[in-house]
DNA sequence: ATCTGTTTAGTTGTGCACAATTAAACATTA
DNA sequence: TAATGTTTAATTGTGCACAACTAAACAGAT
């Protein structure tokens, strides 16, 4: 019949917007680039907020914890922790227990980001504009999602 | 009451898990990793992967009709359209009639890739393990989430 | 104590992602 | 057509993200 073509372009698999991966993808930096003008006005990006919000709820983490929380290994924390640092938000240190760790503790000036940063959560709430159900359920799915490929 | 704490970590709101933007953030890196595999076999990234499905379709776009189908802007796509130009997989010239613009079009190795990659999507639907109904309805959602974003 | 294997961070190199700026080409209007 | 404003890519600089590798510290076994 045609000439050859095992892989026509429109198959429905194959266009973009039938797919799950762009448009979380896509999604993905919409939303931090939503996150931008509340981040900015604190000199904070998106994966520090990230690092921010362990350390306002357990004061003390290893970078190997920081790491099974946020998904991410030491070739992206380090560099960033250590940017973190020179912001005198936290500090780094090894554990006198066990030298091949590095503790994470939240200094003064990264306690009082909390404050500053405080009503972030619920100003993206509000720009989402999601019923709260909506939001549960999406959340849900994502969670389930997210331990699947994890 | 309390010694004026008006952001105590453990708010709802505040906690990682409980948010939506962290989830998708997460699953999108998870996601990209996923493909990892059978992007790696071809010599591809998943932006690139993604220009190529777009050039797959309609063979020639202009650098802004790229950034408008990927929400990507120049200085993203310039540099990685560089990079797949030196590949030959396919061309950058000027618009004879409208030298602003930079037309791409698809080189034969680059619809070659097209064989080569057409059982990806079949592989990933196979890896997420959901069923139809629920990734179509967490693909709608994240639709009407991206467009409320964009 | 020594050897072996594992764990933990750090380092290096590549490739996005994006804000801010630049410059050329085009469009519009005076 | 000259002046002004807009559109389009490219450039520059910063910060992730991650694979691959290194090195030090620890654990467990002889």
């Amino acid at each position: 019949m045609s000439k050859s073509t095992p892989a026509p372009s429109d198959t429905p698999f194959q266009k973009l917007e039938n797919q799950l991966c762009f448009p979380i993808y896509a999604v993905s930096r919409m939303l931090t680039k939503a996150y931008q003008p509340y981040l900015q006005a604190l000199d904070l990006t998106y994966p520090q907020y990230l690092v921010f919000m362990l350390l306002w709820e357990h004061t003390e983490l290893t970078v190997k914890e920081l790491g099974e929380k946020l998904l991410l290994d030491s070739g992206t924390l380090t560099p960033l922790l250590k940017r973190m640092e020179q912001k005198q938000w936290l500090s780094r240190r090894r554990d006198p227990r066990d030298e091949r760790s590095v503790i994470i503790s939240l200094l003064p000036a990264g306690r009082a980001m909390q404050q500053q940063a405080c009503h972030i959560p619920q100003q993206m709430l509000e720009k989402l504009a999601m019923t709260p159900a909506k939001f549960e359920a999406l959340r849900l799915q994502l969670q389930t999602l997210l331990t699947q490929l994890a």
